[in-house]
DNA sequence: AGCTATTTGTCCGTATGTATT
DNA sequence: TAATACATACGGACAAATAGC
């Protein structure tokens, strides 16, 4: 069958992309401003002239790229997203680091288990093979808005009990300051992007194609011994990262 | 019709949802590591026991994740991927932070035009609004493959022709040279991620769905005057930042 | 509270286009 | 040239969530 009357496939570009382009002029034209929602998929399909398969692919890229958000039973609503500032320097602190640009911060421990030392972390924590380690599971939430998932390592020999001891503060720095470590320094951060996994879209609460911002972070004591490997994942819609020299 | 007689939608989890977690199993198990390809559409779908279609939803998010790469008429590849490492830091400088991780570096300028500072970049660089800006657009290269597409502003009354003089060195810290800036160094850098856009695909090279590392910088000279902002796009496949303290 | 209409989500089937081998 | 394999677009049916009466 003819793709349709009203719009055809133009030098070798799909259909659903040039719908794609169409809605995102629309909106940044501020078309939709009013109601902050798109027309049903129906209604476009009709004004565009295609099927409605042919919409939901257009906006399903739209909504990947963040600038939609199809609620079912409601409509698809235009996002608008503003970013929470995350400084990353010697003294990297996760509260102090966003704690002015929200309300309330929360910490939840989502697990906490004890595992050897595979070579990976042994080499980044200057441990032998095997050492054991305690792993925690970490979410944490602004304004009760998740805004990252963390994997935390630490040698745990030195650092038995910081398991409770941070599900009781809610806070890295207080845990260390228990158990000795009155203070420690960010040695280094690798920054890097990447799409969320199913884990991720259930603990951030993201919308499948979010994307990431992922950190490896390794902190040690004013020693120099490292004390802590870190991975976290935030959802890059939320947070960005600075770095001031 | 039923759906499928090998699988079904479990506790509201979609089937392609399930398949391409299936999938994405299969090649974190090694499975297709002989052929480095995954098998056809209708190959999959039978062995699933669903429509096509629900296979292609599930390679079209594994796609958009950047583990697969569907090319018309060939098959559908399994990417392998390995990211450039860019410091960031006092002195952050393109070509000598990777210089040593690739064998070729390239850089090409798109464009280059005059234009009045808005209030936004004035504030940045620190100068009157509409003080007039020299504007670069650049591509940089690594072994033939594209890395990053800047746009660059400069003083213009203080660096004219820097143009001219970046093109003919392929390097800023060059063009700051012949133009008597010795030395420069980072005040800051904003780090965010974001989709690419139209744009990006195509001076980058990247299939749709891709994502970005995208970063804002502000250079200054040795008396702390802006010289340089910068807002540049990677390929978030391609490369990483690192921060060392 | 309950029913209905609206709206998005999923899945199937079919046909045709386009690129590669 | 022919076969293969992915890409696009259409159509239909039903499910699931929401909103409104």
């Amino acid at each position: 069958m003819s793709p349709s009357a009203t719009m055809k496939r133009k030098n070798g570009v799909a259909l659903w992309r040039q719908i794609a382009d169409r809605i995102r002029g629309e909106i940044a034209a501020g078309d939709h401003d009013e109601t902050g929602m798109l027309p049903p998929e129906m209604t476009l399909a009709q004004k565009f002239g295609v099927n409605r398969h042919t919409v939901r692919s257009a906006i399903a890229a739209l909504a990947s790229e963040g600038i939609l958000e199809p609620m079912q039973g409601r409509g698809t609503i235009i996002a608008r997203k503003e970013r929470l500032s995350f400084p990353i320097s010697l003294r990297t602190r996760f509260t102090a680091g966003i704690g002015d640009q929200v309300k309330e911060m929360e910490a939840l421990l989502l697990s906490h288990i004890t595992e050897p030392a595979n070579a990976d972390l042994a080499a980044r924590l200057q441990l032998p093979l095997g050492t054991p380690l305690i792993r925690l599971e970490t979410l944490r939430k602004a304004d009760t808005r998740p805004v990252s998932r963390s994997t935390t390592w630490f040698p745990a020999d030195r650092f038995a009990g910081i398991g409770e001891a941070y599900q009781k503060s809610g806070s890295i720095t207080a845990a260390f300051k228990m158990l000795g470590v009155a203070d420690y320094v960010r040695i280094s951060t690798v920054i890097s992007a990447s799409h969320a996994d199913t884990r991720d879209l259930a603990d951030l609460e993201l919308s499948p194609g979010a994307i990431l911002l992922i950190t490896q972070a390794l902190n040690a004591d004013m020693d120099g011994v490292p004390v802590q490997y870190a991975i976290s994942r935030f959802s890059a819609d939320t947070v960005e990262f600075t770095v001031e020299n």
